[in-house]
DNA sequence: ACACAATATATAGTTATACTATGTATTTTC
DNA sequence: GAAAATACATAGTATAACTATATATTGTGT
């Protein structure tokens, strides 16, 4: 029932929080755009589109809170690996004080 | 340090989050528009404009989760009541579900 | 040998929703 | 009697996810 509406609002809600979970997973180790796809999508069951996630990271890039170089590989398509700026781990800390306080806020609100 | 990129982000996560607290504020009691503002922003410390509140709760009534009534006071301005439908109730449980899910999500990749 | 799937990155155009600014009207406060 | 608070509303703009498409290499099946 309103199967439009969930799947609208659940669309709704990656805006910020993708950047969020980009930023969570780069701050443990190094990735490369592809991986972190196939990573999301196993393990956070979240459905990334490759037209979400490549401007997704090139807009952090721009905004100076990952960095990333090519490798070539021994065979295969070289892989751009991304890694956490120190800007972008200061401002990792700040979403997740923010995540944190909204989640308990909504906690509150929905007993 | 890059509150640009930090504002820009919390707006984006109301996109999503913003019909979801609605809808579970209104669970609870009905409520009309500029009370949900007000409740909002002194317990969910969201900077929610009436600009985006007014839009979203005619969304959320055209989608059919939320109906309304018009309520005349003894003095003043008349409000605008809302109150969960039953088909609100639904979709409200159905996200429920995918915002825990999801939270669960990122804090078992953030350590 | 050849087609298809998987790997790997990228962009153009569309859609949905929050933000800014503005407008209307009534009541309360200084 | 002017300003702030209450109460609702809309038009235009900006942001970011989605769809579709493109390029190129490697592996798999027949």
């Amino acid at each position: 029932m309103n199967e439009t509406f969930i799947h609208k609002w659940q669309s709704q809600v990656k805006k910020g929080t993708l950047s969020f979970i980009l930023l969570t997973l780069l701050k443990g180790k190094e990735m490369y755009g592809y991986e972190i796809m196939e990573y999301v999508l196993k393990h956070i069951a979240i459905d990334i589109a490759e037209g979400t996630l490549y401007p997704l990271l090139n807009r952090l890039k721009t905004d100076g809170l990952i960095d990333s170089k090519w490798v070539e590989q021994p065979s295969g398509i070289p892989r751009k690996y991304y890694t956490l700026t120190s800007e972008g781990s200061i401002a990792l800390e700040e979403m997740k004080k923010i995540w944190e306080h909204l989640y308990e806020s909504i906690k509150k609100i929905s007993k």
